[in-house]
RNA sequence: GUCUCAGUAGCUCAGUUGGAUAGAGCAACAGCCUUCUAAGCUGUGGGUCGGGGGUUCGAAUCCCUCCUGGGACGCCA
């Protein structure tokens, strides 16, 4: 729409015209675009109140009603009918591939999300990779991209030799089997307790670390285990959350695929010594990347470059993102340049997509100092309310638990994707729950709500528009822009585009819900359906490409 | 110390990549359930866009500088 818009502009305007200087005037009263013509003042030597004057009395195209100079601005106001008709039959054809684009040409595109460590809880950090690498994955897959969702369980170092000396000292084959990763976590905090007194514990865990990455049967045996019972934990979260994952090859599965990579490092004399270490000095201004200890044992940059070069090797990507929080901005940054450095050009199709870190009380959380609060436990609050408030609420309610795990997931993972990735948050449970106002609940509800009209509206294939009043022009023009939200979420791997997207499309859905009665003006009840209709068409859209459920009734 | 991210209403955040009077939500206050589900709608109040310079017809947005906070900075991941 805006392009032909442009166009129209173009044939009158005396200047060259690009895209970006058409925009929507903040106040919807004053148009519904706005052409500022105070730049070409200079080139035209004319006043931009003239040049507003001279553009708008001579524009004329079918899509426009009226263009208004005011004040150096060309204000230009849509022919509601036309447009608004074409958009739902548009979106009542296509269905849920509205906004679909083939953008990506089938581009596989690696994602390494959650990544969760084993032995350790499932913390809130470990949710904002998860549920924004899955509505990135979401938005690549439907601007034709081919996603590979990769969960690269941290399975490998030295906090499992930690772990495994903390177990050997202290540990009892009960508790782990009857609460595996509280009892390990436990153990792990304890370890850096004694460690702060007594440092040779951790000469000690390295030690131990060294013998798991040389085979040692006992320490194998140990970590396998550890490793069974993490796994069926983060399992129910997974499930709880609806995401799954194509590959969970983790650190561990790069164990044997590191001596060459290091080799290559050598053969290319890319490695030298440093302090006893192995390392690749890299630009001035970055710090080197360590690539062996002096022990000999790896690192986790090691076990990366050999990740990354695997991952290339099998899927042949055109894109591979890391969606890890901003803390390891260096690391990626090294990662990079190694592989570079090693002469491979794909090494800048990795994309590092960084999140600010969940804080509590202004500071990072811990798990060595047990400082963590737990997912699984935030989860339960959210759906408890979400039962609660259906007793309250909607009592006769069919498949009441079903509806309150799908509203009380929403409200966590909106209250994460809503704002921009990069924003550290403050943890504050109350924010979570909240089901009121700009959350998760919020969309649903509005979707819900249309749903209900629906279910008593006689919903016909054909209608016809006499007007199209305030409410409903402004819902529409919400409805024409989804693509290119869409789009723009993707090119920017930015959920939090569609999470706010959601929330304006749904004020304008229940302002027009709010002030209008639906079903008793049978005249426009037709039209008024198939807007309705292609409103849960696209706010059902959207809430998918953020990994929540959209119920019909709540 | 170096690098990096951030600072907008009491709180949580938007701000269409330089445009018109800086917008939402929460909280507060006032209305709206005999009418499509009140998880809703309609209003009111609330601002030195961290400070100071600069570029520009025009700056929350671009440049410089300072202040404050988070994070990273060789044998953790």
């Amino acid at each position: 729409m805006k392009k032909d818009i442009l166009q129209a502009l173009q044939t009158v305007s005396p200047i060259q015209l690009e895209e970006h200087m058409l925009e929507r005037p903040a106040n919807s009263k004053l148009g519904d675009f706005a052409l500022p013509c105070f730049p070409f003042a200079k080139v035209l030597r004319k006043s931009p109140v003239t040049i507003a004057e001279e553009i708008a009395g001579s524009l004329t195209h079918p899509s426009i009603r009226k263009a208004k100079a005011v004040n150096g601005y060309v204000n230009i106001f849509l022919n509601r009918g036309e447009i608004t008709d074409n958009l739902l039959h548009k979106i009542l054809n296509q269905s849920a591939a509205y906004g679909s684009s083939n953008e990506g040409n089938s581009g596989v595109v690696t994602i390494d999300l959650s990544s969760p460590n084993i032995a350790k809880p499932f913390s809130m950090g470990h949710l904002r990779s998860t549920v924004i690498g899955n509505s990135i994955s979401l938005l690549l897959e439907k601007n034709g991209y081919q996603p590979v969702k990769i969960n690269y369980i941290g399975d490998w170092g030295t906090q499992f030799g930690k772990l495994l000396t903390a177990y050997r000292k202290w540990g009892i084959e009960k508790d782990v089997r009857q609460a595996p990763i509280e009892t390990l976590l436990k153990l792990y905090i304890r370890f850096h307790e004694e460690a702060e007194v007594d440092p040779s514990l951790n000469d000690e865990g390295r030690a131990a670390f060294k013998a798991l990455e040389d085979g040692d049967v006992d320490a194998l045996a140990l970590w396998e285990w550890f490793k069974t019972e993490s796994l069926k934990e983060f399992q129910r979260i997974y499930d709880l959350l609806g995401v799954t994952f194509d590959s969970y090859n983790g650190e561990a599965y790069y164990n044997d695929k590191m001596e060459p990579v290091v080799q290559e490092l050598e053969d290319k004399g890319l490695l030298v010594e440093s302090e006893g270490a192995m390392v690749v000095e890299l630009e001035e201004s970055i710090p080197p990347c360590l690539i062996k200890k002096s022990d000999g044992a790896t690192l986790y940059a090691t076990r990366d470059l050999a990740a990354a070069l695997d991952r290339k090797r099998t899927y042949d990507f055109v894109k591979s993102i890391y969606v890890v929080g901003n803390e390891q901005s260096l690391h990626f940054t090294q990662v990079k340049q190694v592989l570079g450095k090693m002469g491979h050009d794909w090494a800048n199709d990795i994309v590092h997509v960084p999140f600010g870190l969940i804080l509590q009380g202004g500071k990072k959380m811990s798990t060595r100092k047990g400082k963590i609060v737990l997912l699984e436990e935030v989860l339960k609050d959210a759906i408890e309310l979400a039962q609660k408030n259906i007793k309250e609420k909607n009592p006769t309610l069919a498949n009441q638990s079903e509806v309150a795990e799908a509203v009380g997931v929403g409200a966590i993972l909106f209250s994460d994707l809503k704002q921009h990735r990069k924003h550290d948050i403050e943890f504050n449970l109350e924010t979570m729950l909240q089901v009121e106002g700009e959350t998760g609940p919020y969309v649903q509800y509005a979707n819900a709500r249309a749903h209900s009209i629906l279910r008593k509206a006689q919903v016909s294939k054909t209608f016809a528009i006499n007007e199209v009043n305030d409410y409903e022009w402004e819902t529409v023009k919400l409805l024409e822009q989804f693509p290119q939200t869409v789009k723009r979420a993707a090119d920017e791997l930015d959920p939090s585009l569609i999470a706010k997207y959601a929330v304006d499309l749904s004020q304008a859905f229940n302002s027009f819900y709010g002030n209008v009665q639906v079903l008793t003006d049978h005249a426009s009840l037709p039209y008024r359906s198939a807007l309705i209709e292609s409103v849960t068409i696209v706010l059902t859209e959207s809430m998918r490409l953020l990994g929540m459920k959209a119920p019909q009734e709540m």
